[in-house]
DNA sequence: ATTCGTTATATTTGTGAAAGCATAACGAAT
DNA sequence: ATTCGTTATGCTTTCACAAATATAACGAAT
């Protein structure tokens, strides 16, 4: 018997933050490109970049800024609040699998 | 900035039982009907009927009892047990709230 | 025996989200 | 100027899942 969980956050505008999108932003911020990121995670560049969009659009700063054109064809780079971003979801999201395995415990079924 | 999540239970079997399962078997409960109960949470009564049937399935005694025919058709019924699954889900849910709330604000974004 | 509302199950139809396809802009390096 | 891989964006197609439709069994009450 296992409890599972998905959290995310939202602002007003939408979608901050959420499981997924960490597993993107950390890729972004391994291969400093969305389209290796995209690739990396089996999921459309298009679909890569709406998440991102919208979650640039929930946040007050950009998580990420991104280069168009040149010799490598151009990348996306995590911002410092990107990345803080991810270690708090991260922090918050284990601590909660913890809370809800013992909350389970104390129930008996 | 809100933290929102969705909690749910799994055995092996797969889901026992989830926040759209709860709101279903509460009007079971009070509607005394399957039937009833799907049309007043607007969903087909297959896609209820499928619902309660994992959620048997992956429990170790039946959540409900159903009754086919009889003087007003049948109906169904909670277990004890399906009561007392309700009231540990709620419980877990409720505390799981207040707990993300608190991590949230410790969390400076 | 007929009626009625329900459970139970299979098959067909719709729909909305994701994927796929196409295209343009960009800019450093050659 | 050309090349190349990337960001950015619109449009079309596919597909999984929900809804809709259809049908049968059931059994107490009349």
């Amino acid at each position: 018997m296992k409890i599972k969980s998905k959290i995310w956050i939202e602002s007003e505008e939408g979608v901050l933050i959420s499981e997924g999108r960490v597993q993107l932003l950390k890729l972004i911020d391994e291969t400093g490109s969305l389209n290796k990121a995209a690739k990396a995670m089996n999921l459309s560049y298009q679909k890569a970049w709406k998440l991102v969009d919208e979650s640039n659009k929930a946040a007050s700063s950009p998580l990420i800024t991104t280069q168009i054109g040149g010799s490598k064809g151009g990348g996306t780079v995590l911002t410092p609040y990107g990345k803080s971003l991810i270690a708090s979801f991260e922090t918050i999201n284990r601590s909660c699998w913890e809370y809800l395995d013992e909350q389970l415990k104390k129930q008996n079924l």
